[in-house]
DNA sequence: TCCACACATTGACAGCCTTCGATACATCAA
DNA sequence: TTGATGTATCGAAGGCTGTCAATGTGTGGA
């Protein structure tokens, strides 16, 4: 599925209860994007880290120091940060043994100006 | 809603890699409220919608007018449109025969300042 | 009253997501 | 090299999500 190209696509089947609506709607690759951003915080378990990345002191945290918090195994955080990362939403730099996670906030607001530009 | 993440929950089991990072996190009932409104836009489809009714002309947008761009049927149209007045993001006025959704863009910004806050 | 229309709800199915234990990989110390 | 430690990946179980056809609900016109 997910055929629609881009195309504004005005065919209203019936075209009776509203004025035509030539209205602007994201295409789909957009869509798809923005889709990704907010669903990477579409967890409350991603919430809880984002939120404790975005507010650590230092600006940056290792997955050791995020199991704890969530209550999550050290796989399941990893894979979340995963997610995290692929969305843009943090950035990961090994850094000899440990992975440290920056926050990219730009990234959400972003995605939130997407609609009110 | 949206009560300023100030929890302090400071639970490192094994402070060993980093410094003790007294983190702040969002409790638990803010995660799942943040959550739920980036999850509401974590679907391709609902940014579609979503980008429809924000930028229509007339402010405002009954479902018949949105099967159509997004290609959906009316019942999936109707789901997806009752999950982003659950998250707060569109607001639902029945008129006549016709029901009319309207953006409360407030509630995307709220939420992603949560974490710039 | 009856019918047509706009929309919501239900039931079902396929696919995806979250989570974990087990395991593999990478780095550092000895 | 060997062992210990921090992370990532794999495979599987269970639950959740997106989608539609069929049906229900409410409104307005004839």
């Amino acid at each position: 599925m997910t055929t629609l190209p881009v195309t504004i696509d005005a065919t209203s089947p019936q075209a009776s209860c509203c004025p035509p609506a030539a209205d602007a709607m994201v295409d789909d690759a957009t869509a798809q994007d923005l889709a990704k951003v907010f669903k990477a915080l579409g967890d409350p378990n991603r919430v809880k880290l984002f939120s404790l990345i975005t507010a650590s002191a230092s600006g940056e945290m290792c997955v050791c120091d995020l199991t704890g918090p969530v209550g999550l195994s050290q796989p399941t955080v990893s894979h979340h940060m995963k997610l995290l990362v692929e969305a843009g939403l943090v950035t990961r730099e090994q850094r000899g043994k440990w992975a440290y996670y920056q926050p990219a906030i730009g990234t959400l607001a972003n995605a939130a100006q997407a609609f009110t530009a």
